[in-house]
DNA sequence: TCAATCTATATGACACGTCATTCAATGACA
DNA sequence: TGTCATTGAATGACGTGTCATATAGATTGA
């Protein structure tokens, strides 16, 4: 039987699922017209932006995102493709890997974050 | 430069990010593994179970889904190849198709819409 | 009534994410 | 030290979503 709690959370649902998906759309669509990138490349950049530190950042960028690991991987594959960031080896354990950004990814990412946060504020803040 | 606001908006986006993508996550796995269908096709399932009215669908179920109308085509594929759900004609305009659950998926959606509901309760609610 | 246009759906090419697997490096422990 | 399990990352096969387009039916207006 559905029941009334059954029916509001299943509005719930629906609610978050449009808002997550117009604000992703929307977000998606500027930065690939303005910038040519899309919001998961976006999103990366903005995580190894904000990684001051030096750690080794691969594995780390994965626990930050909702991303797998693979899909990250090729994330990544893409902005070096561009130039935006580039793989670095850790000196301390070889497997691991940590990113830094590329002048380029620098520039591009202080000018994308502009748009990628007035998206968001109109998206959500509403 | 990055404002208070700015951080604040990006913590909510990853928020609603991490919700959305756990809470689709969990729900996809069990759908997957119990009644062997995805997310989408529950989804679009359940559209057609709460459509009482037997007006032409295909087109308003692509309003109430943020999936693109192609996207609700090849739900509806598998679904139809799955036996769940039929194709009907419609009389009024020939180019429109209303949906129908089968006996197989009007049984499968009500099974599935429990453990949609309780994984719901589970990961909004909590 | 016949074009021109519009609308509902389907389809094919393509991009991207996931899963399973692989590979190399590390750690643990006898 | 040598084996075995574990970990970080990359890769290939595959499924599914998107975009652009195709097709067929509807609508409009001369």
């Amino acid at each position: 039987m559905a029941t009334t709690q059954d029916r509001q959370l299943v509005e719930q649902w629906r609610s978050i699922q449009n808002s997550y998906f117009r604000t992703a759309a929307a977000i998606d669509r500027a930065l690939e017209a303005k910038f040519d990138i899309g919001l998961n490349e976006f999103e990366i950049l903005d995580l190894v932006a904000e990684s001051v530190d030096s750690a080794c950042r691969m594995k780390a960028l994965g626990e930050r995102t909702p991303m797998t690991q693979s899909a990250v991987s090729k994330v990544v594959d893409r902005l070096e493709k561009a130039g935006l960031v580039s793989r670095q080896t850790c000196s301390d354990d070889r497997r691991s890997l940590y990113l830094e950004l590329t002048d380029a990814g620098r520039a591009l990412h202080s000018d994308a974050a502009v748009e990628h946060r007035a998206l968001l504020k109109e998206n959500l803040g509403e």
